[in-house]
DNA sequence: AGATAATTTGACCGATTGGTAAACATTACA
DNA sequence: TGTAATGTTTACCAATCGGTCAAATTATCT
């Protein structure tokens, strides 16, 4: 008999780490296109090209997947936060900040996708990693923000709206693709479009906000 | 026998315009809260206060609906775009635009949500309109951004990220009110957080696209 | 090899989905 | 007021939904 899955902790297949692994992949492909309620069991088990009940054998529901796929994506999703050093230079923090979020953007657009659905429908889902791990974080580089403003190195200036406002632009070029692509029409939608940003943003930041040496 | 509903446009009767009123005003309820896979039909008759096969009667399939909802808002939600005024001052066009669509953001969050839902799943049911309309009136702004440049008025940047950061910006407000309510906490996350992000708005574009007189 | 545990599948379940048919009720207008 | 058009409801449909179950298959280990 098959062991309840309170089980799996102790030990771990090799081939349930490949199943596991193969059914996020798909679910995040799906999750991160349709939305958690657009999305159906049986198009992530074509995905992910298995039968329906093999992938409920690794996940009891449909909410589990989705919540594993969360937890396994989310502490990627805030590296670059993390990595927002207090002791860097303001502006090429900032800037590099913005880098790897439009890097982020382009390289990995379905992890973008996927919370922006969640956010976008109330985050059912994850408002307690929102109130939690992820405004401490904040909190905690708004406050490196306000510091360097005190210390006359970048202008005065609201850290959070800051911050809002870097996610915004950066993360619009995965969640909007299909707008942003729409917009600049066949010629200028080509790579290129993820250097244009960039310049644009670093542009748009460091002259606005960070003061001349 | 009923009248087939290719024939009600050429009259309207005041039950049908009340109706239909009612069934998009809770169309726009749901499909913005949940987006349009995500939306069933039952949700929006409940929403609405009328049986399901009645809301039927006036909006035949769940994709006319959606369709008469997208064309109602679609206009409205470009207006401030369209009033962007080549021969304005360009610093204060510029902030107007982002006041504005920062009002559309606290007042008409629904709308926002319903296109953000919409773009970020593909867009698949107003390719046309990001194609058509929408870049062609994009394309008309670029145009007297970049003349602008030209002329020496405010920095030379890509005007089309330059309105895309505008529309992110901005839309966040909307689109990811839970988001940032969630990090901003109760403290600071009341009524004041549009006239927080608007000053910070507009001394992001101002002082970093404007040139100083 | 054989026993045991792990994995996979097809058949199936009740609930919900978008949508229909037709009877019934109401309105508008002569 | 009568009647035809309009509007509303009840009952229903096939398809799909998330999920279960037991049987069949495969991997693992001695």
């Amino acid at each position: 008999m098959a062991i309840p899955r309170a089980a799996k902790t102790q030990r771990r297949t090799r081939i349930q780490e490949e199943k596991e692994e193969q059914i996020l992949e798909a679910a995040l492909d799906v999750f991160s296109a349709r939305g958690f309620r657009g999305s159906t069991i049986d198009q992530i088990a074509e995905v992910a090209g298995m039968s329906k009940p093999n992938l409920l054998y690794y996940f009891r529901t449909k909410e589990a997947m989705h919540r594993a796929l969360i937890d396994r994506v989310l502490y990627t999703w805030l590296e670059p936060l993390r990595a927002f050093d207090a002791d860097g230079d303001p502006e090429s923090e900032i800037c590099n900040y913005i880098r790897r979020k439009l890097e982020m953007a382009r390289d990995f657009p379905r992890e973008s996708r996927l919370f922006a659905n969640e956010v976008l429908q109330g985050a059912p889902h994850i408002e307690d990693e929102l109130k939690g791990p992820l405004k401490e974080l904040v909190d905690e580089k708004a406050e490196v923000i306000r510091t360097w403003a005190k210390a006359g190195k970048i202008a005065e200036c609201d850290p959070y709206h800051l911050i809002f406002s870097i996610w915004s632009t950066t993360q619009h070029y995965a969640d909007f693709d299909v707008q942003v692509r729409a917009v600049l029409g066949q010629e200028h939608a080509g790579a290129g479009r993820f250097e244009d940003a960039g310049r644009f943003l670093e542009q748009l930041f460091t002259s606005g906000l960070v003061r001349p040496a």
